[in-house]
Order: C-alpha cells, then sequence, then structure tokens
DNA sequence: CTTGACCCCGTACTATGGTACAGGGTGTAT
DNA sequence: ATACACCCTGTACCATAGTACGGGGTCAAG
C-alpha cells in the first residue's frame, strides 16, 4: 500500500506546480482520492499515475480537452482501443499539417533572408517589402489550425 | 488618389472582421486615415498596406506584438534592415526549434500507432499504456527514438 | 505554545487574438 | 420620412492553460 500524498507531495513528484493540480480538479481531470478531516487533499499512486497520464498525453500535443475524453474512454477499455488509436491518428495528422505549415514558413523566411543577405543593407529591406506585398498567399500556407 | 475606405469595406477588401481591425486600433498596431464628422473612420490605400502588412507578418508567424516592433523599424528605414534581418534570423530558429518539436511528437505519435495495430485491437490498449508510464519525461519529451 | 511550513477556498490576473453585445447615431435610397 | 445598412463607443466575453494572492486553518517540531 503506497503512502498517499498531500497535494505538495504529488506536485513535487510529478513535477508540477501545486496550483496546477487545484486547476486540473477544477477541470475535472484529477480528484484527490480523499480527504483529510481538516480538507487537506490525499492522492494515491492511481491518482498520481493518473496525473502522469495527463502529462504525458499532453506531451503528446493533446489538449485538455482531449485529455478529458481519453480518460472518459479509459474507464472502461473494451473496444475503445479503436477510438483511442482514432484520435492518436487525428492528432498525427493534425500534427503533420502543423508540420507542413512550418516548413513553408521556414522556407518562406530563409529565403527572405537570402534576398536580404544579397541586397544591398541600407537600402529598401526585402523582408519588410515581402511583407506588404500580399504574396504569401492565405490558401495552403499557415492556416490557423482548427481542432 | 484611392478612394478612402469605411472600415467596413477595408474589413472586406483584405478579409478580416470589422472588430479585428478595431481591436489592432486598440493595440495600436492600426489607426484610421481620419475620420468623418460622424465619427466614421476612414482608411486610405496605406492603410490598406499596413492591414496587409500585419496579416502577412501573421502568417509568417509573427505575433502582434512582434508586429508592433517591425512596425516600428519600418518609419525610419535607413539602416534598419539589418535589426529586420535579425528578427527575421531569431524567429526562423524559433520555428526551426518549433519544427523539430513537431517532429519527434509525430515520430512518437507514429511509433506509438504502429504498436496499436500490431497489437490485438481489444487487449490494454499500448497508446493509453504508453501514456500511463512515465517514459515521456519532460526533459526532451516524447522522442522514442532520434532522427 | 509558538513558529514555520504547509494547506484550504475563492477570486482575480496573466498572455494571445480576437468576438459579441448593448444602446445608440448616421447615410442613403425609395 | 422611414426603413435599413452601416457605423460609433464601451464593456464583457471566448478559449487555453495555467499562476498569483488574500485571508485564513493545520500540522509537527522545538
Amino acid at each position: 500500500m503506497t503512502t498517499e500524498l498531500t497535494i505538495g507531495q504529488l506536485a513535487k513528484d510529478v513535477g508540477v506546480n501545486i496550483e496546477t493540480i487545484r486547476y486540473y480538479e477544477r477541470r475535472s481531470l484529477l480528484d484527490p482520492t480523499s480527504r483529510l478531516p481538516s480538507g487537506y487533499r490525499l492522492y494515491n499512486s492511481e491518482a498520481q499515475r493518473r496525473l502522469r497520464f495527463i502529462k504525458n498525453a499532453q506531451a503528446l500535443g493533446f489538449t485538455l480537452h482531449e485529455i478529458e475524453e481519453l480518460l472518459g474512454l479509459r474507464v472502461s477499455s473494451k473496444a475503445r482501443c479503436r477510438d483511442v488509436q482514432q484520435r492518436a491518428e487525428a492528432k498525427l495528422k493534425h500534427v503533420e499539417a502543423k508540420l507542413r505549415d512550418l516548413q513553408s514558413l521556414a522556407r518562406a523566411l530563409r529565403s527572405l533572408l537570402q534576398d536580404c543577405r544579397a541586397g544591398q543593407p541600407t537600402d529598401r529591406c526585402p523582408i519588410l517589402k515581402a511583407m506588404e506585398d500580399e504574396k504569401h498567399e492565405k490558401g495552403r500556407t499557415v492556416r490557423k489550425e482548427v481542432n
């Protein structure tokens, strides 16, 4: 039986801010296992695992909202793997789209810098000029990701 | 001499929300060229260019704060090209770092999905299991194998 | 029994980039 | 002259993911 941790101990253990844990509780992501008569929150190792799950899923690019759903799925794990898989696939697509946007952004910046270094430095700056023109079409470049 | 536009015309022309233009004004990014006695804002082609500049710079990944600085630089363009260049370089580095993060994130998701398809679908989901483990630690998180 | 570290709750604030009213005035066409 | 689209200001609100703070209670050591 693992010792139950206070909020401060849990925070230190997992490496998050105390306030963050309370914030997750407000978001219904992580409830304390129990409370002392004084009201102090106590967390067991299951809660600890859950908090780590949240942090890991976040590191994988999931938002807290998505994590909430994931945690819901996790409860009854039968045949739910497909759901999780689908979400992970969607997330991957999303990440890949963002990757493409950033790559085109990097290319644009690089070519701008090329021009800039080639051109006369005190003259009209090519970067500013480029940004004044409407060259960077809003079509496939850099669109704002929407979940 | 281009006709001056009202806020609604400008919004339609550039393709942004009216409120966004007023928001930029609050942020001191874009002032109307003049006002009618009624208070109606009027914008000339210079303002129009400035708004486009903002949108293009945004599309290049600059925040409104950075754009504010860029616009400041633009005022007296003499010998400022170096400044702009430096900012663009910093931004490029930033973008490249983000690109690396996203790439490792995509790799992690892909490898998780690999495991998932290989494993038996109704069993314990490998993705969920992976997220429960503390493998992905906060350092440079989420990357299983490198490059 | 007091000190200090820890915890409680509730609320407000941060940054980012807007969007949405409410309650009014204006411009113009019919 | 009246409908209707458009504009004004000011304020509040949205999502996201927390962080900070005030004013108090609690726990353990000395």
